[in-house]
DNA sequence: GGGCTTAATTTGTCCAACCATATCATTATA
DNA sequence: TATAATGATATGGTTGGACAAATTAAGCCC
């Protein structure tokens, strides 16, 4: 088990988020540089260092793919991401928007025994607050059986369990929106021009989801 | 409120530690070179920064001193830190020595909300699991709790800290001692006897000191 | 296949944090 | 007071992570 730095390991953890929700498990170069905030050449550079340590199976001008050690070091860091959420939310009482920003800065803190301390601490969850699976020690997933609400189809009602973008400015959307996890949501039209839907709650309230919004709510 | 490295953060903190304990309440740049593990031609760099921040008083071929804002800068930190540490052990079951090198990660975390919300859930500890004061939300720190050396088990160093007889003679016995306040001993052997100690100090000078001497002298 | 667009890489620079070595200040001591 | 020892700084160099600008490769469309 090699020594990262933060930077290394943030690349490895947009590297598995990307490639996860890519229909062909790869990431390309100008996907990372968007989600890290920085540029194409940056991202270069750092393919070859993660390359040179064995942690991606990287080409010249092709999209890269973690290797097993990546992808190992990926859910550990996801673990201790959610653990911390967890934490956060089950006993300090964040609300679940808020934990984010601080998790990302956690989720670096380098010790298995406090790792494995928190995981007994919080009774061994399997979903983090966002309704994310929660990786175990040895890197097994608990199913994540969810779909985007934008590929439900009409009139079957569904219950919002996770989120697939946890940046602030979305969670503050669906809180204007009065969305939580946990709402029975049903789509009763699909307006055809934007790909938005309109959307009920049990109560009946009514409103409209453009198709960004309904592509990163998931539900069963 | 700066934005300071993680780096920066630490060497305050050694200065912080440094002139603490000096007597003078000075830090010069071989003291943190030693402490910080590192060259003297980088605590110089970094001092040059840090003076150029407004966060400590720099002259050159001088000792250094925290101004206000650096020494507000290093209680905060020291607050995460032990507040961290009282966390480890009294929550996740660490025991005391274990739980320096990882609250030396997680004192870095920035987030007000977070470690106002780790005090209450604390229950706004005074002490953190190896004695020593935490500071408050605005910097204010409770006592520290000093005993008298003759208190002290043997081969623990501590930190001359203050006396409770401020009598001449009692003070000139002290100076042909040549004790001071922020010399750092160690108690070796004591005489049963009378109740003497063997105290030695950093040098490697030894000395004894009487029964009463020892109660008079107060360390943490 | 030729040309065009987009994606990826190369090159050269910058900054933070480090170091070794050489030099300069301060101090302690003869 | 002169000089040696110690302490601090200056200089120049390295590495990791970032950037802009210029270049090259891949993919696509006619």
């Amino acid at each position: 088990m090699q020594e990262l730095t933060y930077t290394e390991e943030n690349y490895i953890k947009s590297i598995y988020t990307i490639q996860d929700r890519s229909g062909t498990g790869e990431a390309s170069v100008n996907e990372i540089a968007e989600r890290m905030q920085t540029r194409p050449a940056t991202v270069t550079d750092m393919f070859k260092k993660l390359s040179e340590k064995s942690l991606i199976h990287y080409e010249k001008y092709k999209k890269v793919r973690l290797t097993e050690a990546g992808t190992k070091i990926a859910l550990n860091i996801l673990r201790k991401h959610r653990l911390w959420e967890t934490f956060l939310c089950d006993k300090l009482n964040f609300s679940w928007d808020e934990v984010h920003e601080v998790a990302e800065q956690l989720e670096h803190i380098r010790s298995q025994k406090l790792i494995d301390k928190m995981d007994e601490f919080l009774g061994f969850p399997e979903y983090d607050p966002h309704g994310d699976p929660i990786p175990k020690h040895d890197g097994a997933m608990p199913a994540s059986k969810s779909i985007p609400l934008s590929e439900m189809p009409e009139n079957v009602p569904c219950i919002f369990v996770a989120v697939n973008d946890t940046s602030t400015a979305f969670l503050q959307q669906l809180k204007r929106f009065n969305l939580e996890i946990g709402a029975e949501l049903t789509i009763t039209e699909r307006m055809p021009y934007d790909r938005s839907v309109w959307v009920t709650n049990k109560k009946g309230d009514s409103l409209q989801l453009s198709e960004k919004i309904a592509g990163n709510i998931y539900v069963v």
